[in-house]
DNA sequence: GATTGTGAAAGCGTTCACAGCC
DNA sequence: GGCTGTGAACGCTTTCACAATC
């Protein structure tokens, strides 16, 4: 809608950060805060003063020399440069456990993407409530991706049904999809995809943990901070 | 063990892929696949070749030149770098609806990283059973990290709680944690902490979506797949 | 005096191109 | 001939230092 729209390559990597900040301006203002530096945005967020400066001054020059950035204006800056001034409702396929988790989590609700709709395979499970929301046929994704102006779909199903899941999405005109299953989707090029893998996570964990130890199997022995 | 470790600096945007390459190799090897090139892991992986070689460089010289990888020994090379040549128990603080999909989606166990426990503060959720494994109060940490020999834990409580949830496992003598809550967990130098916040992926998928429609509502008119 | 905004430098990760080896 | 392994080039990200501004 602005006319400069569209002009902005903020990097990646500062847009990955720009919803950590968004978080902490939000706690901030509930705490009453109107002003906050670079330094204690940094320190709240956990990096540094420098890189806060640099990953804002791609949004433009919103805040005051001598004296910081003003917490609302900032927060409605960065919501407006990741499109959070307006809701993104958002579909969930699979209604088992992780499915399950995600639609009773109000974590996604509050900050924007309501989960508009749940839908499985599964007849068994179609008709079930889950976080206020009565899971559906699969085969319906069209017409609730269409009349809810659903354009975001998650993945919570088993890795053997995400591909399907993931192509059901598409054709039914989602264009950006969050995937939980543990396979790399095939998706065509201009659908956004990006995937949470819970079971990486830990393998990371587990490399650096085993660096720590030296390979060893985990025991006592190689732990420092004592118990109790 | 080996007199090499600890002398290998694998670069943290290596050691993120390696878990994908893992899973891959072992699905090809239920396959009955026995060699694999790089161009057809990279295809399989979702990034490019010559990343690939890069990679798995950083382990050793274990391929063939003119032929590929054998798959069954690059799967137990990288389980050895990654530290998976035993399983790592996990303990889960918060039997929330997160910490319970958690305890019942069976991937973590499946990968080497077995449920050992769940507890939480909330004397009401204590005994109850799930995924096999019984809630246990908080206080009882100690005993249990200690008496199962438990290096990781998962934060998976409300981001009110998820401080409190950190120190408590770090007091108890974990050394890895996984944590779930939006919040900078604060731990002591040597600690490692790695982050799953599931609304700041969205949060990053509607920065995408915002530049893909010019910052239009979601509305019908931006779409281009055709449904059904 | 305090703090932002930003060029320039340094560091890291990715890609390239091809030598080396089967 | 085919594919790996890797130094070198490139590009992105972070850090630094300080001029600009309040």
């Amino acid at each position: 809608m602005s006319p400069d729209r569209n002009r902005r390559p903020i990097p990646d990597a500062t847009v990955s950060r720009l919803p950590v900040y968004l978080r902490i301006l939000g706690e901030q203002r509930d705490l009453g805060v109107d002003s906050i530096s670079s330094d204690r945005l940094a320190e709240l967020g956990g990096v540094n003063a420098p890189k806060v400066r640099k990953d804002l001054s791609y949004l433009g020059s919103y805040g005051t020399r001598g004296v910081g950035y003003e917490v609302e204006y900032l927060i409605f800056q960065i919501q407006r440069e990741l499109g959070l001034t307006h809701d993104w409702p958002v579909v969930i396929v699979g209604a088992g456990n992780l499915g399950q988790a995600l639609a009773g989590y109000g974590g996604f609700g509050e900050r924007g993407f309501p989960v508009a709709a749940i839908v499985d395979v599964d007849a068994s499970k179609v008709g079930s409530v889950l976080g206020g929301t009565r899971v559906r046929p699969v085969d319906e994704l069209p017409q609730i991706v269409r009349s809810k102006r659903i354009n975001i779909g998650v993945v919570a199903t088993p890795a053997s049904a995400a591909q399907d899941a993931a192509d059901r999405l598409v054709a039914a005109g989602v264009t950006s999809i969050l995937n939980f299953a543990p396979i790399v989707l095939t998706v065509p090029a201009g659908i956004e995809v990006r995937k949470v893998d819970l079971a990486v996570e830990l393998q990371i964990l587990s490399y650096y943990e085993q660096r720590r130890t030296g390979g060893a199997a985990p025991t006592a022995r190689a732990r420092s901070a004592s118990a109790s």
